[in-house]
DNA sequence: ATCCATAATATGTCTATACATAATAAACCC
DNA sequence: GGGTTTATTATGTATAGACATATTATGGAT
C-alpha cells in the first residue's frame, strides 16, 4: 500500500469537488461546506480551496455569494469559451493556403443602421471595405465592413490590398470591447455570386462590432461559405 | 490636493496594464516587465500582479510562458464567453411565456452517425426524443435528441411530456464535457412544418453533444426559428 | 409585528515568503 | 563544433495571517 498522499493542488481540489457533484454527493442546489472547513478536510490552505472554488464558479458549476456561501448550481448555465481566430488562422487550421482579395474600398455614406451603430456625426462618411477570404483558391468568407475613420487613425491611408482590414485593425486600432452576433441568413444575389453558391443558400453569418471604450470603431458582417461550422468546447 | 492613493487591487492593476497596451506604450509583441518589477512599480505584492496578469492571459490579451516572460499578444485571439442558457430561460428573457410540446418519444435504432457518436454497442437502441419549444405560443426551436440509455439511468422511465429532455438531463445525468457546433442549414420539409416556415428557409442550428467523462450521454440537434440570433460579448 | 442598527459570517482579496516547474542560457566536455 | 549537463530565471502555486466587503441573522426600540 504505497498510498501516494493526495496532491493538494488547486486543480486536484477542483477535481475532487467536481467529482462529488457528479456523483450526487453534492446534488444541484446543495450548499457545500465553507472554505475553511474544506481547507481543513483537504489539509490545505484556504486560499487553495478558494482558487479551486472560484474556478468552478467562473465556469458556472457553482454559485457563490458572500456570507450566503457556496451552492451547486441548480441549472448549470454552462459557459463555453470561444476563441475567435483571424480568418487567416482559421483557414490555416484547415490545412489550406489562405488567400485574400479586396473587392472594393471607398469612403462613402453608410446606410442608416451602420451610420447609427458607428455613432457618426451627421453627413459623415465612413470607410467601406468589401473583401473575400479564400481557402485553397475557393471562397471561404465574404467580409463587408465599415470603419469609423475618426476612431481608427491611419485607416484611410492604410494599404488593405494585401492585408485584411480585420488584421490591420487588430494591429493598429486599439479596442476594448465588442459584440458578436451569429445568425443564419439566405444568400442574396451579390453574396451568392461572390461565394459561388446559389442565391437563397443558407449561410452562417457573423456580425461583429468593436468599441474603443465607448466609441465605435468598426462594424463587420461576415458571411461564411455554405457548410461552415463554428465549434466550441464547454 | 487630496490625491487618493491608487487602489492596488488586482483589478486596478489589470486595468492599468490594459491601458498601457491600448495606448501603445506596450504595443503588440512587446515583452512587458516581469512580475517582480511590476509589483515594485505598483507597490504591491507579486501575487497581486500575478492575479492581474493571469486574468489578462486567460482572456487572450497576454501570452505568458515560464522563464520566457510575458508579452502582449500579437494577434489577440480574443476569447468570448458564451453562457448557454436553457431554452426556457432564453424564451423568458424575451419576455414571452415558454411552452413545451413533446412530439415523439421512442426507443429505436438510431441512424449510423448518431449510433457512432453515442458509442453504442452493435444493435443497441437509443432513446429518441423530438420536441418543440414555444415562445408565446409560436414555435421557437425544434429539438431532435438521442440519449444513450446506459449513460442516463432513469431516462427511459422519466416523464418528458412536461419537462424538456434537456432540463431532465441537466438535473439527473451527470456530465462533464460537451461540444457545441453552430451552423446554418436550409429547413427540410418536416422541420419547416414544425417551425411554421417555408421549406428551404435558412435556419440557425446548434449541434450539441455531452459526455460523462469519456462516455457519450446525448446528442441533440436544435433548429431555431427563422431570424434567431445568438449574441455574445467579448 | 415592523423597522432599524448591530453583530456574525463566508467569501474576496492582499501580503510576505517559500518552493516548484518549465524553459532558456551558459558552461562544459568530447 | 556539436551535443549534453548545469545554472539561471520568470512564472506557477502553496501557505499563514490579516483585513475588506457583502449579506444574512439577530436583537432592540418603537
Amino acid at each position: 500500500m504505497t498510498d501516494t498522499p493526495p496532491p493538494r493542488t488547486w486543480q486536484a481540489i477542483r477535481a475532487e469537488v467536481l467529482a462529488r457533484i457528479r456523483h450526487r454527493r453534492w446534488p444541484p442546489g446543495t450548499m457545500i461546506p465553507n472554505e475553511a472547513d474544506l481547507a481543513l478536510e483537504f489539509g490545505c490552505a484556504r486560499a487553495t480551496v478558494n482558487r479551486a472554488l472560484r474556478d468552478l464558479a467562473e465556469s458556472g458549476v457553482l454559485d457563490r455569494r458572500r456570507k450566503a456561501g457556496t451552492r451547486v448550481a441548480e441549472a448549470p448555465v454552462r459557459r463555453a469559451v470561444l476563441s475567435i481566430p483571424l480568418i487567416r488562422d482559421e483557414v490555416a487550421a484547415l490545412g489550406q493556403p489562405y488567400g485574400y482579395a479586396l473587392l472594393s474600398r471607398a469612403l462613402e455614406s453608410p446606410p442608416a443602421p451602420v451610420h447609427a451603430s458607428l455613432a457618426l456625426p451627421p453627413d459623415t462618411d465612413a470607410l467601406h471595405i468589401r473583401a473575400l477570404h479564400l481557402a485553397g483558391g475557393t471562397p471561404f468568407a465574404l467580409e463587408d465592413r465599415w470603419i469609423n475613420p475618426a476612431a481608427a487613425p491611419g485607416a484611410l491611408e492604410a494599404d488593405m490590398t494585401t492585408l485584411s482590414a480585420n488584421e490591420w485593425l487588430v494591429r493598429h486600432a486599439p479596442f476594448t470591447e465588442g459584440r458578436l452576433s451569429f445568425s443564419a441568413i439566405a444568400a442574396d444575389a451579390a453574396t451568392a455570386a461572390q461565394l459561388g453558391c446559389a442565391p437563397g443558400t443558407a449561410l452562417f453569418r457573423l456580425d461583429r462590432s468593436t468599441l474603443d471604450g465607448t466609441r465605435p470603431v468598426t462594424v463587420a458582417q461576415i458571411s461564411y461559405r455554405p457548410g461552415y461550422r463554428l465549434d466550441m468546447v464547454i
